[in-house]
This record gives C-alpha cells, sequence and structure tokens, in this order.
DNA sequence: CACCGCGATACCCCTCGGGTATCGTCCCCG
DNA sequence: CGGGGACGATACCCGAGGGGTATCGCGGTG
C-alpha cells in the first residue's frame, strides 16, 4: 500500500472510532460510509507501523498504544482548532501585541483611559508602554518597533499619519500658600516675576517654542529659575514651595500636597493637541480598533 | 471554491513558505512544483477567512494573524511527529515519553538523581531532556513539547504550577592552592577582595539578581573580573586559576582537579530553591509519578 | 443452522492534488 | 526607458486516491 504522511482526516476517522467504540457508528457520525473508514485506519495504522484497534466481535477495544495515540490525537485536534480560532482573533485586532510610544505627561491621563477602555474592548491584547522623546518615536514608528505613538506638534511625513485624539490647555501649578492660589484664572503677565520651574528644550521642542512664542507674544519674559526634564519632578518643586510651573490639563491628575492649578485665562489661552500618530501604510486590524476606541473616547469628551 | 478541513498538508506548506519567504523555494524545499503549492496556501486562507501573507515582489511577508497561525502550525507538526514516536514507543513496550526541561547546574545533581529513581520505578518510560533557558521552557511548557521543567524563582502563571523539590545554599568554588581553600566556611566579605568569576544576568535574572541582593545586604561590592554564561565553564576557570566563584550544591558534583567548595557561613547563607513546574492542568499519569518521585527524594533528603 | 451484525474486501467513480505552460507585474540594469 | 528575469497567479490536464456500492467472511445468537 502506497501512504503519504498523517493528515488529520486520519486523526478525526481515529478519534471518531475510538469513542463510538465501532467503525459503522463512527463512519455514521462522521457522515461517511464504512468502508472508507476502515481504510483510513489501516492506512494509519501502516503508517505508525502500530496496530491501534483491537477488532473484536463486539465492537472495538484500543490496544496500549492506540491509546497513547488516542491521547495525542484528541489534543491535536483540539489545538488546531485554537490555532484556528486565535488565528481569526489575531485577524479582527482582538488578539496579538501593541506597542505604543507615549512620553511624559500624556501618561498621566489619556493614555491610561484609552488603554483602559480598549482592554476593556480587546483583553486578549498585550499593551506595551515605551516611553520615548519625540525623535524616539518617529524612529521607533518607522522601524515597526511601536504601531502607535502618542505626541504633540507633528511634522509632515510621508510615512506617518496622524489626528488629533485631545486638546488641552495649559494651567499654572501653584503653591497653595502663594497669593496666586486664590485666583480663579491666571494671565501670563500675572507670572512674569515668579519663579518659574520649566523644562529644557531638547526632549520636546516643538512644546517648549510653541509655549516660548506664546510669552513673548504677550511681550512677557519669563524668569526661568529652574530646569527639570520632567513634570512630575516639577510638579514636586511647585510643592516644595521652589516656585510655580506650567503645565497642561492631563497632569493636573497629579495630586501632590499643596499644589493646587489655576487655569489661564481665556485671553491668555492656547491650546496644545494631542496627536496619535501612526504609520500611513499600517492597515492593522489591531491598530484600527485601538484609533476606534481613541475616537470614542474624544467625541464622548468633546460633549 | 470548495474547501474541506484544515489538512497538515496546509500546515506544512505553509510553514515552508514562511520558512523561505517565498513560493519558489518553499516548492523546491517541499519537492513539489510551485502552483499547487499556492493553491494550497489559497485554499487555507480562505479556509480561515484570514490573509496570511503579504505577496510583495520581493519575496513573501507574514501579516499579524499569519504570524499567530505560523506558531501554531509549527508547534502541531511537531506534536504530530511526537505523538507518532510515543505511540511507536508505546508499541514497543515502553509505557511513554516525558519531556524535561533543565537548566545548567540543575543538570548536574538533582535531575540525575530524581531521573535515575524514576527510570527505577518506570524503566519502560523515555525520559528526553532538554537544556532551555528559563523563557523556552515556559514557552516550550505552554505548547507541550515537555512536560514538566525544573527551575528557580518561579513567577505565578495561571496556566502553570509549581512546587519546590530542593534548597540549595551557596558555596564558594576556589582553588586548592589559595589561601581561603582551607577555611570550613567564609563569608561574603572574606571574597569581597578575590577576583570573582561570575555569570551574565540574561539567561537567568532572577538567579543572578537574588545574589547581588546578597552581597549588597552586606555592604559587599564583588569584584566581577570574568563572566561566563555556564557553571561548568566557571568552575573550569577556578580550576585554572583565574579566580574564584559561586555556586550552590548541586554544582559541588563537578570534580575537577585543584577545586575545592568551602560552604557559606551561617550568617551569609541564603536559600536557593529549585522548583518542579508543569501545566496545571495536565493530568496524566506519567507527571504525577515524577512529582511524586520528586517529593519522595526531597522528603528523604530533607532527614 | 439460519440469521444478523460486525469489519474487510472488491471494484467503480470522480474529486482534488500535482504537473506543465503561460501570464501579469514589478524590479533591475543596460 | 525598454527589455529581461524573477516572482506569484492562472489555466488546463492527468492520475492517484478518497469515497461510494455491493458483497464477503466470520462470530455470536436465537
Amino acid at each position: 500500500m502506497k501512504l503519504g504522511p498523517i493528515e488529520f482526516r486520519h486523526l478525526r476517522y481515529f478519534t471518531a472510532v475510538v469513542e463510538s467504540k465501532s467503525f459503522r457508528a463512527a463512519a455514521q457520525h462522521l457522515h461517511v460510509s464504512q468502508p472508507p473508514l476502515t481504510r483510513q485506519i489501516q492506512q494509519l495504522e501502516e503508517l505508525l507501523g502500530v496496530k491501534l484497534l483491537e477488532r473484536q466481535p463486539r465492537g472495538v477495544e484500543l490496544t496500549a498504544a492506540g491509546a497513547v495515540f488516542y491521547e495525542d490525537a484528541r489534543n491535536l485536534l483540539l489545538l488546531a482548532e485554537q490555532a484556528v480560532d486565535r488565528t481569526q482573533m489575531a485577524a479582527q485586532g482582538r488578539l496579538g501585541r501593541l506597542d505604543v510610544g507615549t512620553f511624559g505627561s500624556a501618561v498621566l491621563d489619556v493614555i491610561p483611559r484609552i488603554i483602559h477602555d480598549f482592554l476593556a474592548l480587546y483583553p486578549k491584547v498585550d499593551v506595551v508602554l515605551h516611553n520615548l522623546d519625540r525623535a524616539g518615536q518617529i524612529k521607533a514608528l518607522r522601524e515597526r518597533r511601536i504601531t502607535v505613538a502618542f505626541n504633540r506638534f507633528f511634522d509632515k511625513d510621508p510615512e506617518l499619519s496622524w489626528e488629533v485624539v485631545l486638546t488641552e490647555h495649559m494651567h499654572v501649578a501653584v503653591n497653595a500658600r502663594h497669593v496666586l492660589a486664590a485666583r480663579a484664572t491666571l494671565m501670563l503677565k500675572d507670572i512674569a516675576d515668579e519663579p518659574l520651574i520649566f523644562y529644557p528644550r531638547t526632549p520636546r521642542p516643538g512644546f517648549i517654542d510653541h509655549v516660548m512664542r506664546m510669552f513673548h507674544a504677550r511681550g512677557v519674559t519669563p524668569k526661568v529659575t529652574q530646569e527639570v526634564d520632567d513634570v512630575v519632578a516639577a510638579v514636586a518643586l511647585v510643592s516644595g514651595g521652589v516656585g510655580l510651573s506650567l503645565v497642561v490639563d492631563s497632569a493636573c491628575n497629579l495630586r501632590l500636597p499643596g499644589v493646587v492649578y489655576v487655569p489661564l485665562s481665556k485671553a491668555d489661552r492656547a491650546t496644545f493637541d494631542l496627536c496619535l500618530i501612526h504609520r500611513r501604510d499600517d492597515d492593522s486590524a489591531l491598530l484600527q480598533a485601538f484609533i476606534g476606541v481613541a475616537r470614542k473616547l474624544r467625541a464622548s469628551r468633546s460633549k
């Protein structure tokens, strides 16, 4: 007899026979006639070089080797089904891994929300956060090490696409014992003479330049007395009474003792967009799902 | 197109294409011509309802779903081979096969003992050892390529279960001509100024961090002059007089010329658990028997 | 001993996997 | 910029082999 390799057919037929302890019954259950079934089992036995079944006048018995093979056959069929399931889930973006590029302050509010909502809908996706600066994000996106990134101020780029997911405003972080802490709103000129804790230009030049332009447009030159590269550190210094600082909405979630956040007055209000960035040619279901969640959150916020 | 169920043929063809990143090359490797291959892959994709491959002008790329399916396909093919193997073994009167995941030093003492005792009780079982690192063991367990694994420091995992089979202590491996070789015990501070042969962090971060914490807790900064990723190599260097090294009980079985093992003094003694890990849902008799032997050995040791 | 009921065998059909030839497309190179 | 070459897809043919029907051999049973 000529024999090829083992196929799932053999396993399906064999397990059916074992489970119904009868060729005829198994054949019926498999919607085939009995002779082909017999032949497939014979083939399987010859293929393995092992007798799997003891044909008794009253039904069929497993041999010891047959019992071993039955265990594995059932397992294989089960795993094959799971493989199909998993693959289909992956295609729908319900399974897999999403690498997200984040940065300093966004991580305090928006990103946890988006990820929370996303995981509620897609629980089997692994979301991995990567804190990167602007340049690092762009590089990582290009090199496909991350799928999506959050940042402000996006430069046109042929490979990348972006959309605004949140529009934020500026607040002044000020120590509660400071006179300005009582004010409902503040103007930039109010803080011109106050010691300002600010951020170095390098990791996010776009943001810093934007704020600086804001100051200059109002003829104000801020007195930067301290530079720290981290929003949390800046607010910590405010808490310690070192001075006041500027932060966006998201950072207001950061509650430290003795720190209050006073919004900038309408006249001085500037908007800071938070963008979601991704490769333009990336049409993965995972990314689409993630963008969908981000959009929905934005819509529910703007109400 | 008419489609039946998935067959192993589909998996074989698909994995071949993925591995050679080309239909033609894969066809050649499979000893078939290219068109049937193309057809089988198309069938598979239609069968799953999922696009698995991105046909690029330069070869073929996996889609995200394709990557998921590839993993499972490879695994299924492997398990099928194992199933055949096990069945044939069983037919020859062997009762089965137990695949065990091991790692570096454990292989020197505990594992041989456990396996020896196990084989004394179950002489017809084939025990196959697989030397794997931590991550490899976990993966292999999940994918059922191994039934049981030995390692230290186990992280909680919903799919896996574990128990401590041995608690070990540290010894200093030192050249016999060295002054410290004569000491009955050593303290960590005794070796602070000695050249230490140690291990890189990557393959077993848990173990290395544990030892390092031990040093720091005693205010000792070891002078690591040489890193080797293998206990045997480390002891060989000790034998060559390069310096001294730290090993656990099991490794003391390794007798190399001019190497003596001095236990750490009680004050500096730290314990290192060796765990036996297995799939939580695995209730095979072979595994239970193996665990039983391991437990008995532990009990007889602790006396 | 006749009769079921079981799996095995004989033999036919036609599906479906594999082969050859060829196409459309993109890249590369002159 | 156009032709050659390598890639995967398509068209079409062939035959191996999976599945069908009919029947056999053989125990167990009334």
